[in-house]
DNA sequence: GTGGGAATGAAAATCATTTTCATTTGTGAT
DNA sequence: ATCACAAATGAAAATGATTTTCATTCCCAC
């Protein structure tokens, strides 16, 4: 395993904590930055294993990455502009537990994002 | 826009209605059925459109598809055999609402979905 | 039977992601 | 400073799912 490289982080937090890799790769080029798209792929992986980012899915299959606390927690996320907020989600955690358990289901995750448009779109 | 091919949805409901467009082409291969990958893909697309079906993701990226009732709903998935249970999700919706009205969102829809181990894994 | 649009599928093109592998860089000991 | 060796880097090739192209086949209304 390698370690993330540190621009990589500091390019994803200054697009706004929401980004693909190629998406942090052509920002890093374009701002004069020398940097391979394998390490950015490598870098990513990296700060996904120990957490610091979250990835997740665009409708079209390409994995986005982005800033993430470390409690458990939810995403309210602007389709348009996409502005992120992390919100609590009290009501689901009841929700997962009982549904689980009431179905026969043990070991429970569960994944849980609302979208929309902001104020400000 | 094409029509699906009803031997596509009848693979899909013979596999469980829990596979890839792959999966479901080697499948229909397997059993001797002529049809080609472009076939599969088309046809799996026009179910989604036409709401017969649901689309979402592995954690590769690959995207899966599964037949659908057509109320809104969410699930309830078995990691270990991918038995799926349709759950209501009043609480969901409710806490929704709730948290986009708080950030001004407006024009939301969300996704949510349990994991875990079934009673019979 | 004929004409034209819909359906089909083989092959090529796309595109994100991963793998390979040779090169460079950093570090610590001597 | 020199050497040794491990970690990091990135170019290029490989992979694999999905889409596009395009020529052919099917089907149906006339
Ligand atoms: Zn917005
Ligand atoms: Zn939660
Ligand atoms: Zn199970
Ligand atoms: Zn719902």
């Amino acid at each position: 395993m390698s370690r993330s490289n540190p621009r990589v982080l500091s390019t994803l937090e200054r697009a706004g904590g929401f980004a693909s890799a190629q998406e942090i790769y052509r920002l890093m080029q374009r701002e004069g930055e020398s940097i391979g798209l394998t390490t950015v792929y490598r870098s990513l992986q990296s700060l996904v294993n120990d957490k610091i980012v979250d990835v997740l899915r665009r409708d079209d299959g390409e994995a986005i990455y982005r800033l993430c606390g470390d409690a458990h927690h939810h995403h309210l996320v602007c389709k348009a502009c996409g502005d992120t907020v992390e919100i609590e989600g009290g009501a689901i955690e009841k929700w997962a537990k009982v549904m689980a358990e009431e179905h026969g289901f043990r070991d429970v995750g569960h994944t849980a994002e609302i979208f929309g448009i902001c104020s400000k779109c």
